[in-house]
DNA sequence: TAGATTGTTAATCGATTAACAATC
DNA sequence: TAGATTGTTAATCGATTAACAATC
């Protein structure tokens, strides 16, 4: 991989704050541009970690991606001016509180699947923007984390409310705080897991379901090897016991992670107590009524799709 | 649970072959109706089973999928004509050899990601339909399997040939054969699986991988623990043996399962071994080169998601 | 103020469906 | 033959994007 130093090199067009500092293209020696969408092509366009925005320079083929690890967390625009008062004003006006506060809910928009997978994207870039400690973004910077069109992300949000401020974007918290809203992650629910061996898998990733109020709630599994085991905090419990777990609780999710004809009888079980929405890691298709969205992932399945990609 | 008993009730509109028997309905006395589209009410329409074609009755409410269990396998119009010569001509035909054998393979159209995704659908229904001894099958019929309109399919499948008979669809066979060469599973493949623990969950079901000939080359793992140790028939591999496996194997795709920051640090190594397509079961973002085909799958964020439609 | 960014409308693009002549 | 089903065209539908007045 290729190495640079910083001071030699280097038009920085930074997807933070979207301002190009003055520099020279060590491969072609071409001058800057002012650079609004990523697919531009310029020369030698530096994008800031994390960003999928990395392009290519036209005219020498640098490839900005190998070069993305030696300018990693650098944004020299932002670093010049984070102590100017300039900055600082920019900051605190973009986090005045907002007057419009959304759309009545009620009137409740019949939202595509692709809208509720977006917005769900909206909300890990914004939770990743926060932990970074950044406080405002523009359409524009989430759509380059998230790798969509900015217009698209505005028209998403507009159908809910108005949640930014002309010419300072959006506020961070309140934003992600919104989402999370529509998305019904607002009210504390939990989820049932079914297949023991696969939330040991996935025991440090759960974390993150807690932080929505959206935790784990019991773990079972058809096998009676199993049955009895620990798994994390949880004792793996037998399926028959699912109607006395689900009975009374704010489950209303479960994941569906056995093999084979289990699953379909488990999936009867979940039906039977009205479950509301499973994500089927079976890898067998499940015909349930239309009254429960199923989400299915096939790995294997999903890796002769893949095969098509490998030419 | 309602059990009927068979003889008792019914109004069978098969999905196999089409045709209605006539029966009355128990709950409403309503006689039958032809049914052509998944989406008709009728009056207890019992669907056979796996097929996703399941209505409740208009009348008396009688949803037929609480039903299903004890219809399962029956098709009786096919099971009363099976041993005609009728059923054995019809058959007979469906299996004579096609005129016309595709379009030049050449031409290669661009198709979109959605195409691909429904081509390995049907693929997976095609699969079934074979292990249930089936020869043949119509596009709607098909339609019903993977639940999609019929038009599409032939919409969908026209864009590489005439793989069909008028009058009497598809031979299993040869258009399931003719699928998996328009994904590229008509030569051999491999896949690398990074993430011993993840590997060791999915051994059963990587058996199908390996029917399509493609399948597991290695495993590795990033972790001083896991190395060395079995997974199946593999001995768990350390990251830095992954350029010498890669180096003139027939690999092009990668099963990504780390978790955290090793996750984009193997990542950039596969880049780097000119991995044609990844699948990243890592929970992270990757930011990869558009020349490679990322497919990201994080069970967290899509439970998040599933949230929505629990109201 | 001048410049930036929102929310929203109109234009574009692509994907799905209905319909039907051609075929078996 | 009559009836069924294909391949394909035209119509429909929905999703994305470009553009811009309104706003800060």
């Amino acid at each position: 991989m290729m190495e640079i130093s910083l001071s030699a090199c280097g038009i920085y067009n930074c997807l933070d704050c979207r301002y190009v500092a003055n520099a020279t293209c060590p491969g072609c020696a071409e001058g800057n541009k002012h650079l609004r969408d990523a697919g531009d092509k310029v020369c030698a366009v530096f994008a800031c970690v994390e960003s999928r925005g990395i392009a290519s320079c036209q005219e020498c083929g640098e490839d900005s991606c190998v070069l993305r690890r030696s300018v990693e967390s650098i944004c020299p625009v932002r670093s010049r001016f984070e102590n100017t008062r300039w900055w600082a004003g920019r900051m605190a006006r973009a986090l005045e509180p907002r007057k419009c506060a959304g759309k009545e809910a009620d009137s409740k928009p019949r939202m595509s699947d692709r809208v509720v997978n977006r917005l769900r994207w909206y909300l890990t870039a914004l939770d990743s923007l926060a932990e970074q400690g950044e406080t405002s973004v523009s359409s524009w910077r989430l759509a380059q984390r998230v790798g969509v069109n900015a217009a698209l992300i505005r028209k998403d949000l507009s159908r809910f409310g108005e949640f930014g401020t002309p010419s300072f974007g959006y506020r961070i918290d309140y934003l992600s705080q919104r989402i999370a809203a529509i998305l019904g992650l607002d009210e504390p629910r939990g989820v049932v897991w079914i297949g023991a061996a696969c939330m040991r898998l996935h025991l440090q990733s759960v974390g993150r379901l807690a932080k929505h109020d959206c935790g784990v709630v019991a773990v079972f599994d058809a096998s009676p090897e199993e049955v009895g085991s620990p798994v994390g905090d949880f004792e793996v419990l037998p399926l028959e016991k699912l109607a006395d777990v689900l009975a009374g609780s704010r489950v209303s999710a479960a994941v569906l992670a056995l093999t084979g004809p289990a699953a379909a009888k488990a999936a009867d079980m979940l039906v039977e107590q009205q479950i509301k929405a499973v994500l089927n890691l079976s890898g067998e298709m499940l015909a349930l009524p239309d009254s429960v969205k199923v989400c299915s992932f096939d790995v294997v399945g999903e890796l002769l799709e893949l095969c098509h990609y490998c030419r």
